[in-house]
RNA sequence: UGAGCUAUGGUGUAACGGUAGCACUACAGAUUUUGGUUCUGUCUGUUAAGGUUCGAAUCCUUAUAGCUCAACCA
């Protein structure tokens, strides 16, 4: 391994695994339950876990935790495979834990056999009842000593169909005083009538979490099965269970969630978003999805960066978002093609000029060599930003004045010369002589400007629809504020906004990138309409200006 | 108040008993036909108290704080 990078815990234990000789190559799996879609968080895990097998000998199982029927929907499982490839990663097998519904009904009879599994016709009231606390131990089901045999015949009856829902459970025999409340006889098969989204009314009994994510891993020799910290109590059900099946070895291990401020990224919140209308969908640009991520003008590359530098460890944290946007433009200005477009206008009249048609030309990316170059029209009318102008500029103020000059981008120098006004007192124009010797490229006017702008032709701009996307909830931590956390929305997380583009934006296809000069990094929306083009804002450009 | 996990600048993450480093942010300056980019520099940190040691962010003890666990969810 390379010396400059340091290792995060989990590659520690598997290059240990590996030089120890415990494993020649390992293999892990990426687990969602196909209720949702996948977000931010998920990005960090994936990027973990196939990232090991990039580095590391072996290779990453796709594997949906399917055994919730009422939840779960083709839907995501499409989506969620949309992701991880648009991510930039390619999983080995593509596996349900559906697949394994006939073997895992064979383990459970194994612990049936062992004595380690009973049938319980207790309501789920009275399991909780009886559950105990952290601090009291529970008391045994009623139900808890039935013989070998007459579990074995209800288990059957459980999956032929013979009991209705909720009336019987198939419970591992632990220890009800267990310190750990997860090994205190958790349940292991709940009846559902229910039809599943893959193997369809062939079950009726389906097992919990605990009885097949790890038998799952199992089945597939998973190696480093690789989780969040809130299955740490899990870990000793997840071992009890393989060690009495007698099967493949697995080990759990966990690290911490990552969490973004200005966010939420629980799937019940997210879904409630969507549900109730917040947003427009689970690929809303403002939602923290990989599909709201990827519809805002992320890049897989600036998501995978991201996951990179936040890292992999066991303590509570809360990721600035502003580290997020920074890997946005780090790899954007890299790549996206410059344009001009002006937002909020003010006329311009070069009162001295009288070309027809100019071309000029001027650079897509002066970050990128072989970018090339394309024409923009130049012309009598113009249009600058409203911004880029001041009747009574304060000291450091470099854009244009009255009698102060400013370079056009890839254009002249012009001077404001005269304010057109309306009754109101209105600035509506300026009017302007620009120095025809000043013409970027070919520049003998010995003039020099600090403040250049970006403007287009008045004459053939075109206009196009902007929205501009600010962060969902106005608190950094949402979920811990007082009452609903849907209380803490930004009322102005999206500002549509007209803008006078260039005309080669006419052009811009869904999966360019754009700078539009001086404003931020934009792309076409994928439901853009041909007559009026929308942009996503992605993120704006670093602002150093202190006014 | 049972048990478990975790505590390093504003944020994230390294340092594996031997110089507290990197990145983001912020702030200065240089460059710049984007007040962008790039480059240079600056500020800010080991939760606390004891102990072990020549030497502790690291090991031990105690305290404190945060998170997790009592779904027929995952």
């Amino acid at each position: 391994m390379s010396e400059e990078r340091s290792l995060n815990f989990i590659e520690e234990i598997i290059e240990e695994d590996l030089k120890g000789g415990k494993y020649k190559s390992i293999i892990t799996r990426f687990p969602p339950e196909p209720n949702g879609y996948l977000h931010i968080g998920h990005a960090s895990s994936i990027c973990l876990n196939f990232g090991l097998t990039k580095t590391y000998p072996g290779y990453t199982n796709l594997r949906f935790d399917d055994t919730n029927p009422v939840t779960e929907e083709t839907e995501y499982v499409d989506s969620i495979k949309e992701d991880i490839k648009w991510l930039g990663f390619e999983w080995k097998n593509e596996l349900y834990a559906s697949d394994y519904f006939g073997e895992l009904y064979q383990f459970a009879h194994k612990l049936i056999d062992k004595g380690l599994a009973y049938v319980d016709d207790s309501t789920s009231e009275d399991i909780a009842a009886m559950k105990g606390t952290p601090t009291e131990p529970g008391k045994n089901s009623p139900y808890r000593e039935r013989t070998i045999e007459e579990n074995k015949r209800l288990f059957e009856g459980m999956k032929n169909g013979e009991f209705p829902d909720g009336s019987k459970t198939l419970r591992a025999k632990i220890d009800m005083a267990h310190i750990n409340m997860l090994m205190r006889d958790p349940i292991l098969y709940r009846i559902k009538h229910a039809h599943h989204h893959r193997t369809g009314d062939d079950w009726c009994i389906y097992p919990m979490y605990d009885f097949a994510h790890g038998q799952s891993d199992s089945i597939e020799n998973i190696t480093h099965s690789i989780c969040t910290m809130e299955f740490i109590p899990h870990r000793e059900l997840y071992d009890w269970l393989i060690e009495k099946l007698e099967i493949f070895p697995s080990h759990q291990y966990e690290f911490a969630r990552r969490n973004i401020n200005y966010t939420v990224t629980s799937k019940r919140k997210l879904l409630q978003l969507v549900n109730e209308k917040y947003v427009e969908g689970w690929d809303d640009p403002r939602m923290p999805t990989i599909s709201g991520l990827r519809r805002r003008g992320y890049t897989p590359e600036s998501i995978r960066d991201f996951c990179d530098r936040i890292g992999i460890a066991k303590r509570d944290n809360i990721v600035d978002v502003g580290l997020l946007e920074f890997c946005a433009r780090e790899h954007l200005n890299k790549v996206a093609l410059r344009r001009m477009v002006v937002f909020d206008p003010i006329r311009i009249t070069l009162t001295n000029y009288e070309g027809g048609g100019e071309q000029l030309q001027t650079e897509n990316n002066p970050e990128d060599v072989n970018g090339g170059v394309r024409n923009i029209s130049f012309g009598k009318h113009l249009f600058i930003e409203r911004d880029d102008f001041m009747q009574n500029p304060p000291k450091k103020y470099f854009r244009l004045a009255p009698g102060q000059m400013v370079r056009l981008k890839s254009a002249y120098i012009i001077r404001c010369d005269e304010m057109v006004k309306d009754d109101a007192g209105n600035v509506t124009e300026l009017l302007c002589t620009y120095f025809p010797e000043s013409k970027s490229g070919s520049d003998t006017s010995g003039i020099h400007v600090k403040g250049t702008l970006h403007w287009v032709n008045a004459d053939d701009s075109i206009e196009v629809v902007v929205r501009e996307y600010d962060r969902l909830f106005r608190v950094e931590d949402p979920s811990s504020e007082e009452g609903d956390f849907k209380e803490y929305l930004n009322p102005g997380s999206l500002k549509l906004v007209t803008g006078h583009a260039e005309p080669s934006l006419k052009n811009a296809a869904v999966n360019d990138r754009f700078q539009f000069l001086r404003k931020g990094y934009y792309c076409l929306d994928k439901e853009s309409p041909s007559d009026k083009m929308v942009f996503n804002r992605t993120v704006t450009l670093k602002d150093g200006w202190k006014k």
